[in-house]
DNA sequence: ACCCCTACCTGCTAGC
DNA sequence: TGCTAGCAGGTAGGGG
């Protein structure tokens, strides 16, 4: 399930095969997704040049360029909980659900050309969108009320801390908002506030600047580790080109409920927390 | 304002 | 064997 790692190993893998090359045809099979895929879609986005990729939260933009009125719009995507940008060849068969296909040209060729190569929008389960956006883009309302980017500056050590106060929500709960940080689902949540002995139902208001500033360290490290594993591949996460990640073979709770704590080695306790797995050690996290 | 719950969706697994 | 129920969870929006 791609959350902030697996979309930024989409985005990395994609970016050198798509960025300079031309939208040559987009055929929409299936646009009932989250939000309907814009009637409009093709015929705005057909003959433009993709300037470059880039990743706001969990929500890819392709920055799109039209050279005959210079200008530029944005096709965002979201993956949701099952959904994944390949690129393939032009004669590959088609899956079940590959929803959208994108056919990408050399920037050079003539528009009647064979397409090079495929971008196909995969999502068994729906949730994810897919949404044209004039510029400037972090203005669209799914855009404008995120938090900071947590491998950027603008996370800093007491961003956390700040926030939580007066608020009585869980921690786990806290962290996963997406107003609060951008990019932390329920796998990465659940390792962080273990790496740092924080019981996830802890008052979010209640916990000390001191550990959040140790849990805003240890989000960031898990997330740009589990970015150079290549994400988190449970059921179906492939990144641009079809490959796994392997990051979930350093999970350290998510998935373990009854196994041994790392640490202590006492079974781990499972909680529903907002219908989320919420998976912890009662003796190391307080 | 805050916080919890629900809906959206399909593939897979467990249980009868 | 074949059905059904339950689960997985990112996100927005509704309700308390």
């Amino acid at each position: 399930m791609p959350e902030l790692p697996e979309v930024e190993t989409t985005r990395a893998g994609l970016a050198p095969h798509c960025v300079g090359r031309r939208v040559s045809d987009v055929i929409v099979h299936n646009g009932r997704l989250r939000w309907p895929v814009p009637e409009h879609l093709a015929d705005v986005l057909t003959g433009r040049l993709v300037q470059r990729i880039e990743r706001r939260g969990k929500y890819l933009l392709l920055y799109c360029l039209d050279e005959v009125s210079a200008h530029v719009g944005v096709l965002m995507v979201h993956l949701g909980m099952s959904g994944s940008l390949r690129l393939v060849d032009p004669g590959s068969v088609r899956k079940t659900h590959d929803h959208l296909v994108f056919s990408l040209s050399d920037a050079a060729d003539d528009l009647d050309a064979e397409p090079r190569w495929e971008l196909r929008y995969h999502d068994p389960r729906r949730f994810g969108c897919c949404l044209w956006l004039e510029l400037p883009a972090e203005q669209h309302p799914l855009l404008a009320s995120l938090g900071p980017e947590p491998l950027t500056d603008a996370f800093t050590d007491t961003h956390l801390f700040r926030l939580s106060r007066g608020k009585s929500m869980p921690i786990k709960s806290f962290l996963m908002d997406s107003q609060v940080v951008v990019g932390v689902g329920n796998i990465y949540a659940n390792e962080a506030l273990f790496e740092v002995g924080i019981h996830p139902l802890r008052e979010a208001g209640r916990i000390s600047e001191k550990r959040y500033v140790a849990l805003s360290v240890a989000v960031r490290a898990i997330l740009a580790n589990a970015i150079a594993q290549g994400g988190t591949t449970l059921r179906d996460f492939v990144n641009g080109q079809g490959e796994p990640g392997y990051f979930q073979q350093q999970l350290s709770v998510y998935g373990r409920a009854g196994e041994p704590c790392l640490r202590c080695q006492k079974p781990l306790t499972e909680v529903r927390l907002s219908a989320r797995s919420t998976v912890f050690c009662t003796r190391c996290q307080r």
